[in-house]
DNA sequence: ATTCTGATTGCAAACGTTTGCTGAAATGCG
DNA sequence: CGCATTTCAGCAAACGTTTGCAATCAGAAT
């Protein structure tokens, strides 16, 4: 019972009839329909989906990638990608596809024409463009089926979705500001783009007299790597009253390098956090934080995608993030 | 330029020769195969992996599913549940093989079986059994190509991986001991095996005096809804001077509650979690846990279902874990 | 020159579906 | 009852690979 045709001769029809009763398609008497389903569970048949997908000349599954060009352990070990992950998930299967999850080193510059040449998937979620974004624009130009989740460019050759990092970094700027801290820090890696526009709305909207005095500390986006930097940073005597963290996990590291050195936030110092993934409600204190809308993006994500597929003309679209005060500042 | 047969054409050889030459299968004159080789790349042509696949009776592709049977938004949203998955999502790449990501609402009692009949993946990594040991069993009867990512029970028909969670309820319980508690109590969940494991296995190591105090706390494993049972919890005028909370993401809720009721952590209360999931380290304070073996976990996993696949016997493994202590108890 | 051997390559039949076309049976109509 | 129309189901050709077997050819041995 491997088949359509195993299933046929014992239903005594043909295949094609088969195939019409499972898949729906096509004319057909309804009593022959409901016979043949029935011996079809009966004998727990169901069609191979390898073979419908080489007939149809579609694969049924979209790709989720995830270029790991900046960090080697980051990415599914930060709750945002996790939450992202979980998102894409559901939508994706809502409208039927399978995911297919893959992180990739992007040792080799052609990664992902090599994917794409594959044929695995019909189509491709990007998240994060991380420092591709010339590998991005190359396979772009031939290939239509993919939607990116990053900073949108308009020189870019694909489209994206993303939060509007710029804002971002301005709403937490205007609000240490409006806490009244003046001495403030920015804790966040450079390489990646949405990084540095959250840097760069942060710093442009600060009053003169106070961005002068920013301190500026690159880390790795590993718990690991932004507590290194915080408690070197805190060990060389800084003691800033305000710190603007680029994720919510940064800001976590800060709370425990801060709590090392004897400064208590909110008491000394105000943090503000990026992201608000689920475990910056439950940190200690709780943060506050710019929220990204995960979930809404991962729909638009996957909306976006399937209305390319179905051969729609669709553009970028960016989310504006909003400020969600809790206890940390 | 779609198919192998194209790609012949232009090469002016047939299409076995092609396939010979870009498979590296089969035996062909090494100027040849460059020569086919070279003008492949030329062209960016790769084979089409649904027609591979097909022919050759496999789908190159693992599936990792996610039972949502008790909680319908945790699992991805628990970091435990991504590192998991990062590490398999790297494993299985490194042995070639997608990853197909599900997660699945078990309302139809054979989703399992639906899932293994359409023959998408050549093998299902289940990722906790959840309250779903029926499904398994009954589909493990039938299917040998699936291993589970949870408690090992001898009765079971499906082979697992997993921590021996009695023991760690049993690390907990002494560690709460030896630091000089007695009034203590268990925050976790019940219905899915591991759980109950993990109290068990605490119960059972307490003295008796101290196990007759305990308070169980029944919590969902979300970080809100943990949160809301240890507001309630210490809400009601409860102090215990020790808590195992059977997840870090509870225990991080434990403490943010806990600080609401003037409870500091660990200097009123001592604190120790489970799984040792990345963010336990940058808690503040940076919790003393229980260490799952998540990346070695995750390798066993993969481990075992291929050389199952290859058709070896294997049986369950048990991982022991360990105690890691830090600063909140 | 004939036969043999080994190395290369081509032929064609699968793998399990879907679907356009066609023919047969059933129905409606005068 | 004869004919036109509709419904229903089967045939066979794809989809893009892999691979057992057969065919070809060059060179060597007789």
């Amino acid at each position: 019972m491997r088949s359509i045709a195993d299933l046929a001769r014992i239903a005594g029809v043909s295949v094609s009839t088969v195939s019409r009763a499972l898949t729906g398609k096509g004319t057909l008497n309804e009593k022959t329909r409901e016979r043949v389903r029935a011996l079809a569970d009966a004998h727990g048949f169901r069609l191979n989906v390898a073979a419908q997908n080489l007939r149809l000349g579609r694969t049924g599954a979209i790709g989720v990638l995830l270029p790991l060009g900046h960090e080697r352990c980051q990415h599914l070990s930060d709750p945002f990608f996790s939450a992202m992950l979980g998102h894409l998930a559901d939508e994706l299967a809502e409208r039927g596809y399978d995911l297919l999850l893959s992180r990739v080193l992007p040792k080799r510059k052609d990664w992902l024409d090599d994917f794409v040449r594959s044929g695995r998937t019909d189509g491709i979620i990007v998240i994060g463009q991380s420092d591709q974004g010339a590998t991005l624009n190359r396979t772009a130009r031939s290939y239509r089926n993919m939607v990116v989740w990053g900073a949108h460019d308009p020189a870019n050759a694909y489209i994206t979705v993303g939060s509007d990092n710029v804002a971002g970094g301005q709403i937490a700027a205007r609000h240490l500001v409006a806490r009244g801290r003046r001495r403030l820090a920015y804790f966040g890696n450079i390489a990646a783009p949405e990084f540095a526009a959250r840097e760069a709305g942060f710093l442009e909207t600060l009053p003169d007299d106070i961005r002068r005095d920013v301190d500026i500390v690159p880390v790795h986006l590993t718990p690991e790597g932004s507590y290194e930097a915080a408690m070197a940073y805190f060990g060389a005597g800084n003691r800033p009253d305000g710190i603007f963290a680029a994720s919510d996990i940064i800001a976590m590291s800060v709370i425990g390098a801060a709590a090392e050195h004897g400064i208590a936030v909110p008491r000394d110092m105000s943090l503000i956090g990026f992201d608000d993934v689920l475990v910056a409600r439950i940190a200690t204190p709780p943060l506050t934080t710019v929220h990204q809308d995960i979930a809404g993006g991962a729909r638009l994500l996957v909306d976006l995608l399937c209305r390319r597929l179905a051969g729609e003309h669709v553009a970028s679209v960016t989310l504006t993030p909003r400020l969600v005060e809790r206890e940390s500042s």
